[in-house]
DNA sequence: GAGTGTTTTAAACGTATGTTTAAGTTTACC
DNA sequence: GGTAAACTTAAACATACGTTTAAAACACTC
């Protein structure tokens, strides 16, 4: 019974390294050392295998992005101050970087996810894109109330540039092939969430009236 | 003898709206209204097309890039004085978002590049990769003078960070089926560019010590 | 205007893809 | 221990792909 399971770590891999439509269902039951049909028997096509591999997870990370950002904006809502936008981006950014338990193969499907942010293939990005809107719109929702002075579509537009530099980030951190280019660069990805919250924080706050008068 | 050209602009399209892998020579050529057999006979090969496409619009942008990268450099360096952090990435993101003339086309081939920064397919981002690397060197270079507090390796995410928020930017800007996702929020390519230029100026500059001592 | 080189055409080639089939094997339950 | 369900297998299916071929159409020079 763990045939399923072996088949999707192996197009967890494959998918991540290949992509949707450069991973073969054949690449992935040799690697997953099982036959070609059972991919279909189990979980009825190609599309479907992608949806369960992102499914299982992608769960887990938007569980923990959801209730991060609830309490931060019911703990806000109580005191009635504006949510804190580091705070913010950092329950936004860390659950991607894995849930804490640091299992085998996060790379790999960090790599995934990262990919699919602006991924050729519409297939991936709309099972993602569907996954993770509650989270999405909740979070445009907390920074809205978090940068008070701006418009909603400077709001708009930098949700859109994190979410760029996020999935850049992450798609440099777990992909091989990027080893040349970070050479001397490597970083963890304490240090990667630590930059990118700075980063975007800096960013996104830029032009807000800062320090108390609220 | 305009085949050639009947040829790269529907290639240009096609990439830029299903992929490279996903474009087939049969609809590219239909799409040209072209024999299936012109593209091997001009161009030699799918992938040869691919550069053609990418190096007819490419080489302008990366032309205008580097001659203003290279004209701030010497500036500060007449003056010995750091370069100026918003010219700088001005003078980066301008160039792609169109050579000024506005042409026709120039949507779907910005398209085509905002891909190519996070592309599954690698064919596409070797060749981009490939064309861009003088104006990404000097790029970085700038930079690191611009941000004198900054380790090498902030520089470099943070340099990621722009890359990847300026793909992200490009993309919803110029394709099609963002619509429903911007609804209410669309720009203009100057107002993206001012905040796309607010937006890295002020999350690259974080932590530097900001005015004046030098 | 015959002849040469270039361009276009329709058809076929070889290969790879996702999926289905029908027979085989294992598993679990009464 | 027999039976039904679940699972696995090898083979074939149908289709799509990029490329090649050989003949036809065209363009241009002498």
């Amino acid at each position: 019974m763990d045939t399923k399971e072996e088949i999707l770590n192996a197009a967890e891999v494959l998918f991540a390294r290949a992509g949707y439509h450069a991973a073969s269902m054949r690449a992935i039951t040799e690697s997953a050392g099982v036959n070609l049909a059972l991919v279909n028997y189990h979980f009825g096509s190609k599309e479907a295998l992608l949806e369960a591999v992102i499914a299982r997870r992608l769960r887990p990370v938007n569980e923990l992005r959801l209730r991060r950002l609830q309490e931060i904006r019911s703990r806000a809502g109580e005191r009635n101050i504006s949510p804190d936008l580091p705070e913010i981006l950092r329950a936004y950014i860390e659950p991607v970087f894995g849930t804490g338990e640091s299992e085998r193969g996060w790379a790999d499907f960090a790599n995934l996810i990262g990919r699919a942010f602006t991924e050729t293939d519409e297939t991936a990005q709309k099972i993602l894109l569907r996954h993770m809107k509650p989270a999405n719109q909740l979070m445009l929702e907390l920074l809205g109330a978090a940068l008070p002075d701006l418009s909603g579509q400077e709001v708009f537009w930098r949700y859109q540039f994190l979410i760029g530099a996020l999935g850049r980030a992450i798609r440099m951190n777990s992909s091989p092939g990027y080893e040349r280019l970070k050479k001397n660069f490597e970083a963890d990805s304490e240090t990667l969430i630590r930059m990118l919250v700075s980063f975007a924080g800096a960013g996104m706050g830029s032009g807000e009236r800062r320090e108390g008068l609220r």
